[in-house]
DNA sequence: AACGCATACTGACACGTGTAAGTAGTAAAG
DNA sequence: CTTTACTACTTACACGTGTCAGTATGCGTT
């Protein structure tokens, strides 16, 4: 059985002939050092002869900082558009050199401390906001960046925020220009999910004309039956919905009833999910695109790593209106 | 300002008034050393007193291997279903001492070999299997256990083979024991997805008394009325699909051609994800118990790390069918 | 000839940890 | 009184890297 080591910098060394300082520069493209282009080559080639990869762990140790982007995720259910999300997100961040990683689960059942002493990241994300103990805590071990996606407005940059509030605007503009005037608002069951749908809630109101009628809606055709036959009785024509299952139920509930949509009573979604354009009638809904926020972020992140300030969100068209018949 | 630097163990020795190896030996419980109970609790009120955590980075590059289990995310849009067994799995991993990180993203646009080096795991799991360079290349970095959960049989553990084929399993009996005597099945228009779509069609054929009738089905109403059309022509009278969105597309189509769920086509999907209560008429779908398949694969990954055989997989009561309306 | 000054490197240290090997001190056994 | 065995530690090294401070050589200038 062959001896199986780490290959380390210094077999690339002794293999270019040349001292273990120098390979360290020629990887590292290391400013302010001259190598010759001759010993430069002969350091590439080995390293990639002999199939070098530097030990993350010492440079960690050594810098103090890793490259690892970690992404706290919350407990809730992360749906198609989250997971998109994180796609996109980790292609971007990989193009800026950064290794992205994802830790799903709830803070509950593992203290987050924990997670990020065992990674040392370079930054870490979350959804949610952090307590000050906690970024501060973070930032005294050595991570560069604290992000709050979402949450109560602090000193944080909410680089989420903006884009949840104009999705609730684009589909109230949407209801509003075909002719609804007193609208309604479908409010996620589960509480966890507040944290995104108040934002998008708060986009609704700044973009309908008078204060929509919010009501929560239960993923269930029974309990979303209840809901639609009281928005009918107050005169509610076009609702606005956390997201497209919650539209789902709405549809449902108003099928229990004997209405059908958009002629009783209009339906707009978010997310486009898959479901969407197979339901009765296909639901209209806002998409968001996914690829161009997550390229905004990677931005974001690295900007703030390397300590350059971060470039705005042009979010206008980044969020978008997809008709089919239900609005 | 006050100056920020880490703590390490050596300031934990010095409060303590002891060495750094005794509080090494304190800390990490090593066995074979005896440490007095009053020195034992001098360390441990001064490593919480100074909220001393260990530098990951310092640990990983002294003992080769750290406690972070990475899963590599395939490139195709991961769903609820998946997401749920990651948030399962992390939990269960927290329980036994272990980080759960997941890494979304192609492996095109970044090589997976830059992605282990960044972070030294335990342990990768991934969904398709690795070439053999790969298993080699990570095995001699350190990784302690490699394991692909599906994808061409090989002499890795292929952990969600079974379950998947149970599901197809389920969905075929459902049929027959319904009194449906020619099957169909909805493979899946995404060609990322066959690695979960074979096992699941080879359940199906397991169970079902004849061949049946495979035909891809789009995402969409009109293409997948095209594909019922044609499996009514051949009096097919059950369909199994690939999840519950190419059910719903199923239902979609048959709607199309005036034809009514279960009376004239019965429907069966799985995941059971919300918009599967809210169809017309409600579907009838396979849903797995994430938890408990969660538990199993972390055991069996801690099992792998210590050295330890890992237990077999009762899969029976593991898949459970949802009875709904559209079967 | 002396000096400055780039170029092209090398030697040595530090990061924070786990652990093998060693060392006093005490106590029981021979 | 020596030996052995055990307790309760400490000293010292290694893990693999980045980088500061040197050093030797060549070259143009004073």
């Amino acid at each position: 059985m062959p001896e199986l080591r780490r290959i380390t910098s210094a077999d690339v060394a002794r293999r270019a002939g040349v001292s273990r300082a120098t390979v360290s520069y020629v990887l590292n493209a290391t400013p302010g050092q001259s190598i010759s282009p001759a010993t430069r080559d002969r350091v590439l080639e080995a390293a990639s002869g002999l199939g070098y990869a530097p030990s993350a762990a010492a440079r960690t140790l050594r810098t103090g900082r890793s490259d690892v982007v970690l992404c706290l995720l919350p407990d809730w259910p992360i749906g198609n558009e989250v997971g998109n999300l994180l796609g996109n997100l980790s292609t971007a961040l990989a193009r800026e050199g950064l290794t992205f990683v994802a830790h799903p689960g709830s803070r509950e059942d593992r203290p987050i401390a924990e997670i990020w002493k065992a990674i040392t990241p370079a930054a870490v994300l979350s959804f949610t906001d952090f307590s000050d103990g906690e970024t501060e805590a973070m930032q005294a071990a050595g991570v560069a960046l604290v992000v709050a996606l979402l949450g109560r407005a602090g000193r944080h940059a909410l680089e989420l925020e903006l884009p949840q509030q104009l999705t609730g605007r684009r589909q109230a503009e949407h209801l509003t220009g075909t002719g609804h005037r007193s609208l309604g608002y479908a409010y996620p069951d589960d509480p966890r999910l507040r944290i995104f749908a108040d934002p998008r809630l708060a986009g609704v109101r700044a973009a309908a004309g008078g204060e929509p009628v919010v009501r929560t809606v239960p993923l269930d055709p029974v309990a979303a039956a209840v809901a639609v036959d009281r928005w009918c009785a107050e005169g509610v024509t076009g609702i606005c919905a956390y997201n497209d299952e919650v539209a789902l139920a709405v549809l449902a509930g108003a099928r229990r009833l004997g209405l059908t949509a958009p002629r009783d009573l209009a339906v707009i979604g978010v997310d486009d999910i898959p479901a969407a354009r197979l339901a009765v009638p296909p639901l209209t809904t806002v998409t968001t695109d996914q690829g161009a926020l997550a390229a905004h972020l990677a931005t974001t992140v690295v900007a703030a790593i390397s300590g350059r300030s971060a470039p705005l969100l042009s979010a206008a068209d980044l969020v978008r209106v997809v008709i089919r018949e239900s609005a």
